[in-house]
DNA sequence: AATAGCTTCATTTAGACAGCATGTC
DNA sequence: CTAAATGAAGCTATT
C-alpha cells in the first residue's frame, strides 16, 4: 500500500489535528509520524497506558481514509470494541464506522469505512474471504501483546500474519513488553517506544506488618483502621480521590467492597445509583450490590451480569462511587482509571499451587492509577506477602521488566484450529505454502519454523483423519466446520456421536455432548459434587451420547455433566437464582454457559444438517432457541414473539395462549396476562397494528 | 435448653472470544 | 516446589 499523495495527506492530518484542538503531539505520536505512519509503513508502538497510543491509531485511520482506503481496528475484548466503536464514530463523523463482534454484527459492514472488530471476528471475516477486505489499507491492532496468550494468542497471530502478507499497513499497539524488537521484526514494523506518561505514576510496595509503603524516594505510613493492609491503604489514598482495589478472588472483592462501604456515607447521588442497581440487577446479588453502591462502593467481577458490570463502571466513571473492588476483569478490559490502585496480592492459585503473577500483569493493574486530565499523579500500592521483604518485592515488580512475549501457536488445539481456517479459506493451498506461512508467523520469525512445521504436519494428519481436509484442501465438511468456528476436534467427537446415535435423544444428551467439546468452558468440580454426579451419570446413562471416548477423558465428561445439568435446569424454566445456588454459579456464569451452549448447538445443528443428520439437526435447532430464552419445548413458539421472554411466555401458556396465532386472536386475554403495553408493542413489532385487534377492558 | 462464640478441619481459588438475526420483566 | 481465606462442623461457655 502506498499513499497516492503523502505530502497532501500529511498536511490534511495537521489541519485535522488542529481542528480537534490538538496542537502538540506526545512523544510516541511524533515518533510514529517520523517513522512513516503516513507512508503506510508498519509500526509497532510499545508504550505504557496513557502515553498517547490512541491518537496514533486515530491518525493511522485518518491517513488511510484520506488516501481512499478503509481501516480496521482490532481489539481483544468486546467491551473494548464497544468503547472504541463509540469513540471512533464521534471522531470520524463523515465516515461510516461499523462494529462487528460476536454479539453484534452490523448489517452495514459491507460498506463501512472503518470497522471495529474483535480478533476472532476478523479471523472469521478472513475465513469468509470477504471482498470488502481488498479496500482495507490500514489495520490497527490494539493490545498486540495478546499474541502471547495461550487461549487467544494463536488466532491473533494468524490474523495479523495474514494481514501482513496481504500487504496491509499494520499499526500495532502494545503495552510495554520485554522484547518489542521481536514483535517488530515479525510485523516488518518500525519500532516506536517511549516511556513518557502524561500522569506521573508512583508505584509503592506496602509492608503489611509495619504499614509502611515503600516508594522510590520515600516511605509513607498508612493509618491502621480496618486491620487489613490493602483496605487501609485504599482508605488512605481515597482521601485524594477514587480507589480501585484488585482482589484475588471474587469473594474477596465482595468483602472488600462491603467493608469499605460501611465507612462511607450515602448521599443523594449514590442513592440514585443504588436505586438503578436495584431495578436492573435481579435477585440477591442486586440487593447486595445496591446496599454498597448506596454508600459509594461496589465490586466488579465476571459473576456479575454484563448489565451489572456496566452499571458499576458507569457509576465509578461518574464519580458517584469512590471505591471499586475488582478481580482482573478490570485490569485488561475496561478503561477505568482511578487516583489510586491497590493490589492486594501478587500470587494466585494455579494448577501447580500458588504462583506469582507476571510483571506484565502487575504493570497492567498498576498502570490504571492516575486519570489523565484529572490527577497530577497516580499512586499504586502492592501489598507484600507477610514474610516477604518489601524491598525484594519492589525490585521484582516495580523495577522489574515486563516479560518477553512468546508465540503460543504451538499447542495442538491452536494448530488444528488455525490450520483448518487457513486451508478452508485458501490462504494456503500446498505444503510449501503452509511452510512459507509458518515462516512468517511470530513463531517462525523468532524461533525458526522447523519445530512448528513438524507440529503442523501432525495437526494436518488429525484434520485428514476427521474428514475435514484432503491433501491440503478442505473438504466441504471442513469448510462448514471452519465457518462455524468450532474446534475441529469437537466437530469430530460430536459428529461421531451423532452418527452412532439412532434413537431419540434428550436435551440433556445434546447438552452434554456440546459441553464435552473443547469450546465449552469447563467448570471445576467441587469434591462434594463428584459422588452425586456419578450417581446421575449412572441413572441417566442411556441419555448420554458420550461416556468415554478417545478424545474425551472421564473427568471432562463428568464436569461436562454438571454444565449439562445446569443448562437442562435452565431450559426447564427453573429460576436463574435457583440454578445459581444449586450449582454454585453466579448469574453471570450461567449467562456465559447458556450463550456458549446456544452458539455450539447452533453450529452443530448446521454441521449435522450438512452431513444429512436431519433429525439431530432439527432437534439441535430447537434446543438453540430453548437455550437462548431458557424455556421448555412448548414455549418455543411463544418466546419468539417480540417482548415475550421466558416468564411472560409461561404466564401466557398457563392462561391458555399456546401459539402465536392464539396470541394474535386472543390479544385481549394476552393483555390481561402480560399487560396492554406489551401486547401492543408486540403486535406492532410483528407487523400487526394494535388497531386491528379489539381491546376489551378487563 | 437455646445460642453465641470459638476451634478445627476440609474445601476452594480470575477471566472470556466465536454463529446468527434482532429486542427481557 | 509453593498459600491462605472461607465455611461447615463440632465444641464450649454463657444466658
Amino acid at each position: 500500500m502506498r499513499a497516492q499523495n503523502p505530502e497532501g495527506a500529511r498536511l490534511g492530518l495537521k489541519e485535522w489535528l488542529e481542528e480537534r484542538g490538538i496542537r502538540r503531539l506526545f512523544p510516541v505520536q511524533e515518533l510514529a509520524l517520523q517513522k512513516g505512519l503516513t507512508e503506510f509503513k508498519n509500526l509497532l508502538v510499545s508504550a505504557p497506558t496513557g502515553s498517547g497510543k490512541t491518537l496514533v491509531a486515530e491518525m493511522a485511520i485518518k491517513n488511510a481514509l484520506d488516501n481512499g482506503y478503509k481501516a480496521v481496528y482490532l481489539t481483544p475484548l468486546r467491551s473494548l470494541a464497544f468503547e472504541k466503536y463509540a469513540s471512533l464514530k464521534k471522531i470520524f463523523k463523515d465516515s461510516k464506522v461499523a462494529l462487528s463482534v460476536g454479539d453484534y454484527h452490523a448489517p452495514e459492514v459491507g460498506e463501512a469505512d472503518v470497522l471495529v472488530a474483535t480478533y476472532e471476528r476478523m479471523d472469521s471475516l478472513l475465513r469468509h474471504n470477504s471482498p470488502w477486505l481488498k479496500e482495507v489499507g490500514t489495520v490497527v491492532v490494539d493490545e498486540v501483546h495478546y499474541v502471547g496468550d495461550e487461549e487467544r494468542g494463536p488466532t491473533l497471530e494468524v490474523v495479523v500474519t495474514r494481514l501482513k502478507l496481504m500487504g496491509k499497513q499494520i499499526v500495532a499497539l502494545s503495552a510495554t513488553v520485554g522484547n518489542p524488537e521481536d514483535l517488530a521484526s515479525w510485523l516488518d514494523a518500525e519500532l516506536v517506544t517511549h516511556d513518557w506518561r502524561p500522569v506521573k505514576l508512583e508505584e509503592g510496595v506496602m509492608d503489611p506488618s509495619s504499614y509502611e509503603v515503600l516508594f522510590e524516594d520515600r516511605v509513607e505510613e498508612v493509618k491502621e483502621v480496618l486491620s487489613d493492609p490493602g483496605l487501609d491503604a485504599a482508605l488512605h489514598y481515597m482521601r485524594e480521590g477514587q480507589a480501585l482495589y484488585f482482589a484475588s478472588t471474587r469473594k474477596r472483592a465482595e468483602n472488600a467492597a462491603k467493608k469499605i462501604s460501611k465507612l462511607l456515607k450515602p448521599d443523594k447521588v449514590t442513592k440514585e445509583w443504588a436505586e438503578r442497581v436495584r431495578i436492573e440487577v435481579e435477585g440477591e446479588l442486586g440487593e447486595v450490590l445496591a446496599k454498597m453502591v448506596e454508600r459509594g462502593a461496589a465490586f466488579h467481577h465476571a459473576g456479575l451480569t454484563n448489565e451489572a458490570r456496566l452499571l458499576v463502571e458507569e457509576a465509578f466513571r461518574s464519580g458517584a462511587i469512590k471505591f471499586v473492588a475488582a478481580t482482573p476483569t478490570l485490569a485488561a478490559g475496561v478503561n477505568l482509571p482511578a487516583r489510586a490502585v491497590v493490589i492486594e496480592r501478587y500470587t494466585r492459585y494455579t494448577d501447580e499451587g500458588e504462583a506469582p503473577i507476571s510483571v506484565s500483569e502487575y504493570k497492567q493493574m498498576a498502570g490504571r492509577a492516575g486519570r489523565p486530565g484529572l490527577d497530577v499523579k497516580g499512586t499504586s500500592v502492592l501489598v507484600a506477602r507477610p514474610k516477604a521483604p518489601p524491598e525484594e518485592v519492589y525490585e521484582r515488580y516495580v523495577l522489574g521488566q515486563p516479560e518477553d512475549v512468546r508465540s503460543a501457536l504451538t499447542s495442538a488445539r491452536a494448530l488444528r484450529r488455525s490450520l483448518l481456517g487457513l486451508i478452508a479459506s485458501k490462504a494456503v493451498n500446498s505444503e510449501a505454502e503452509l511452510v512459507e506461512f509458518i515462516e512468517e508467523t511470530l513463531f517462525g520469525v523468532t524461533e525458526g519454523a522447523a519445530n512448528a512445521i513438524d507440529d503442523a504436519r501432525r495437526s494436518l494428519e488429525f484434520l485428514k483423519g476427521a474428514g475435514l481436509v484432503e491433501g491440503v484442501k478442505a473438504t466441504p465438511l471442513g469448510t462448514v466446520v471452519a465457518k462455524q468456528y468450532v474446534d475441529p476436534l469437537g466437530a469430530k467427537v460430536v459428529l461421531g456421536a451423532l452418527k452412532r446415535r439412532k434413537g431419540k435423544t434428550t436435551a440433556l444428551g445434546y447438552l452434554h455432548l456440546v459441553a464435552v467439546t473443547p469450546d465449552m468452558p469447563k467448570r471445576g468440580l467441587r469434591s462434594s459434587e463428584v459422588r452425586e454426579l456419578w450417581r446421575v451419570a449412572e441413572e441417566r446413562f442411556d441419555e448420554l451420547l458420550i461416556r468415554d471416548d478417545e478424545y474425551v477423558s472421564e473427568s471432562t465428561a463428568l464436569s461436562a455433566l454438571k454444565v449439562a445439568l445446569a443448562l437442562e435446569s435452565w431450559v426447564k424454566e427453573e429460576p436463574e437464582e435457583v440454578i445459581a445456588k444449586k450449582y454454585g454459579f453466579y448469574p453471570g456464569d450461567l449467562r456465559v454457559l447458556s450463550d456458549t451452549a446456544a452458539w455450539l448447538v447452533h453450529a452443530y445443528s448446521e454441521i449435522a444438517k450438512f452431513v444429512g443428520l436431519y433429525k439431530h439437526s432439527e432437534a439441535l435447532a430447537e434446543l438453540e432457541l430453548r437455550l437462548k430464552y431458557g424455556v421448555s419445548e412448548e414455549l418455543v413458539e411463544l418466546v419468539q414473539i417480540p417482548y415475550i421472554g421466558r416468564v411472560r411466555a409461561r404466564a401466557l401458556w398457563n392462561a391458555g395462549i399456546r401459539s402465536k396465532e392464539d396470541f394474535v386472536k386472543r390479544a385481549d386475554l394476552a393483555a390481561r396476562v402480560v399487560g396492554k403495553g406489551v401486547v401492543k408493542r408486540a403486535l406492532e413489532a410483528m407487523g400487526l397494528g394494535y388497531g386491528l385487534v379489539k381491546w376489551v377492558k378487563p
